[in-house]
DNA sequence: ATCGTAGTACGAAATACATCGTACAATAAA
DNA sequence: TTTATTGTACGATGTATTTCGTACTACGAT
């Protein structure tokens, strides 16, 4: 079985959450996890960009500690680190994602 | 007089607000300011980098719209627009200078 | 008029970042 | 065992970012 690097909850650095965050797309799929809990696999956020630059997108909010990322079979469930991210910086996704905006829903 | 371009209170972007926070200098000039409210001039941060560099963050922080800053003189007063975030990503400020390190003073 | 202070403009260099395409690996299903 | 599905690795490319040094401007004080 086949498993990722996460980083402890007490080891998330808020430049590297807020670099993550400063990306549209990456807020798009935290977004999408905030408003649909649970795990959901990389292909079904509709987002607007090449498998690769996916990939490369989340590996960044894995890196940064944002979503957990767990194979399961070819496919990997993600899912938003919620409760690591609330202790270490308390209210910072909600006011991250409580913005106008409810762009979070995956398009198709 | 001189005068520096602001955008106004609506037409804060996120993405831009949080690039600009996710540098480390730009959130030492941030919280420095949330600490000691009221204005200060550039060179009041003693910032780890030159003249130049500093110009440009701060220049970076006015144009996504967490700072204000007025001529007086040659100086510049820097102030936090407080009230302008709080109305467009209320709590943001709040958690993102939350964080343990309150190594938001000068360092003279 | 000269000098000092506060910050800017401009250009350069190094690094980082977002994006893509193609080739690949791992697993599940047929 | 073949095939389809999911996602990765790698390298390339273009753009942005951070940083600096030097020369400059604007203003106040002498």
């Amino acid at each position: 079985m086949r498993s990722l690097a996460h980083p402890k909850k007490g080891e998330l650095q808020l430049d590297a959450v807020l670099s993550a965050l400063a990306d549209p797309i990456r807020r798009q799929i935290v977004g999408y996890l905030a408003a649909s809990p649970g795990t959901h696999a990389c292909g079904a956020f509709n987002l607007p960009v090449t498998k690769s630059t996916s990939t490369h997108h989340f590996r960044v909010l894995r890196e940064a500690g944002l979503i957990r990322q767990d194979y399961q079979g070819t496919a990997i469930l993600n899912s938003l680190r919620t409760e690591d991210l609330e202790a270490q910086f308390p209210g910072l996704l909600q006011a991250v994602l409580q913005p106008t905006n409810p762009r979070h829903l995956p398009i198709g």
